[in-house]
DNA sequence: AAGTGGTCTAGACCACAAA
DNA sequence: TTGTGGTCTAGACCACTTG
């Protein structure tokens, strides 16, 4: 008889042995009994501890990186994350009126909920802007409907307190290639284009998905490479309808959260 | 003076190896040199032609993967990936009325435009179900305004054509732990609280967030631990309001994304 | 049977942070 | 200076897929 294949034990016989200490530690932390803030044992003593390689003990140690569940600081130690401090970003469905830029005030409001001393703003820099090429200049061109030799990409990062949060593409016609300068004055892109160039902004659409963060943006949010992004992309337009920007912003998938309330009315079922 | 370090080349000399191989056979890929269903040469091949380990390749290769630009398929061979086919999972905003399940559904369309034969529909197949506990308990429990110990956890997976789409998990009071038989009948879990106990639901909140997948969600959808999921996670309640559930679902972010589209009235400024 | 990726060892040296 | 994690080698054997 075939006895041994089709077990679903997470730590079966036949699992490789970074998983086996994978999963051993990850229960551990779940469980408690490594609290959050305690460090590991060094990688060389763990390895003996399980009776491995260092390399092999690495790798289960680079996957709980991955899921969260440690913090691995070079020439220090490697500790159990604590759970993350969710920053949510709420939008109330019909949508409230007057918002200046919800993502940016949500971290605001959010800093400032869990700190007795002031705090500062979001602040937008910039980091490249330039014409737009690759693959994703045409997928803005066409949710944009422009031809993508007439778009211009602004790149910035959103810092509070001198973390960077978000990394932001935004592709725009050419013409508003000026926002770029007016983006010290006001702080914001979304304010450099609507108390810059008096240009009223309204959502067409927004969309969510995920994402490994690539090479670029796991420098600017100073993640490891892969780590899961939550990405929240969507189209602006002014008030007669015209498509104005595209953008794409990219935040830490397990720091922040999008909330949709659904506050006037119920909205007949779903899952 | 200091001139070798703060240089923002992708590809420096202070740059391991690993990751050196890395962006190089990423910009190969980006710019379409290697085509997407290309087979990459074999791992000892392409260490040789690097001058490096396999085992240091392969550090590369594996970066790659998780940044979705390539599919490693044991015994066969290493492919460049084809740019995700997304599924568009539409609400309109404000929403429309009577969804049956707008993820399901939406996963049902997308099969039906992209083929000319008759596909088959989203099933919903029930992986466990008992008593609520963890972590992610205390959290349903906040959400549904009940004790964790009166709650009832019920974890499925989402089917379609022999593939695993979407792991959910639903939390609700112990009094509704006979939905679980009521599944098979009804196909999905919200019909069979529709359909199957004639309770009419709506939504709550809606919420949008990001992780890795964990050992268990790996396994569940068929990726490697640590890859994007897109989290959708909310409660349904009944026509008076009064929470009946809260569910998780996990997506692979790569080949899914929620679209809320602001059709009747412009609403002002955002990023 | 042949070819591919998956895991692992034993050891070495390097880069970084803190004392 | 010490201790931590980060990278790399040269080789071995195993597991899976396909013919």
């Amino acid at each position: 008889m075939n006895e041994r294949r089709s077990e679903h034990v997470r730590t079966g016989n036949g699992t490789p042995a970074y998983r086996r200490i994978a999963t051993e530690l990850w229960d551990e932390i779940q469980a408690g009994q490594l609290a959050p803030g305690v460090r590991l044992p060094n990688e060389g003593d763990l390895a003996a501890r399980f009776g491995v390689t260092r390399l092999t003990l690495r790798q289960a140690v680079i996957e709980l990186q991955r899921l969260g569940a440690v913090e691995i600081r070079r020439g220090v130690g490697t500790f159990v994350m604590a759970p993350p401090d969710l920053v949510e970003i709420v939008a109330s469905v019909p949508p409230a009126r007057q918002e200046s830029d919800a993502t940016a005030d949500a971290f605001d409001e959010h800093a400032l909920r869990r700190s007795a001393r002031p705090v500062r703003a979001v602040d937008e820099l910039i980091l490249s802007s330039g014409t737009a090429t690759g693959p994703l200049a045409d997928e803005a061109s066409g949710h944009l409907g422009m031809p993508s030799d007439q778009l211009h990409r602004l790149d910035t990062v959103m810092v509070r307190d001198g973390r960077r949060w978000i990394a932001n593409s935004y592709w725009f016609h050419a013409r508003w290639a000026g926002v770029a300068d007016l983006v010290a004055e006001h702080s914001l892109v979304v304010r450099a284009f609507t108390d810059g160039y008096g240009l009223p902004l309204g959502y067409l659409w927004r969309a969510f998905s995920a994402i490994g963060a690539d090479f670029d943006d796991a420098e600017t949010l100073g993640v490891p490479t892969g780590t899961a992004l939550l990405v929240r992309d969507g189209v602006s337009a002014g008030v007669t309808g015209e498509p104005v920007f595209y953008v794409r912003r990219r935040l830490r998938g397990d720091e922040a959260k999008f909330v949709l309330r659904y506050d006037t009315e119920r909205v007949p079922v779903e899952g």
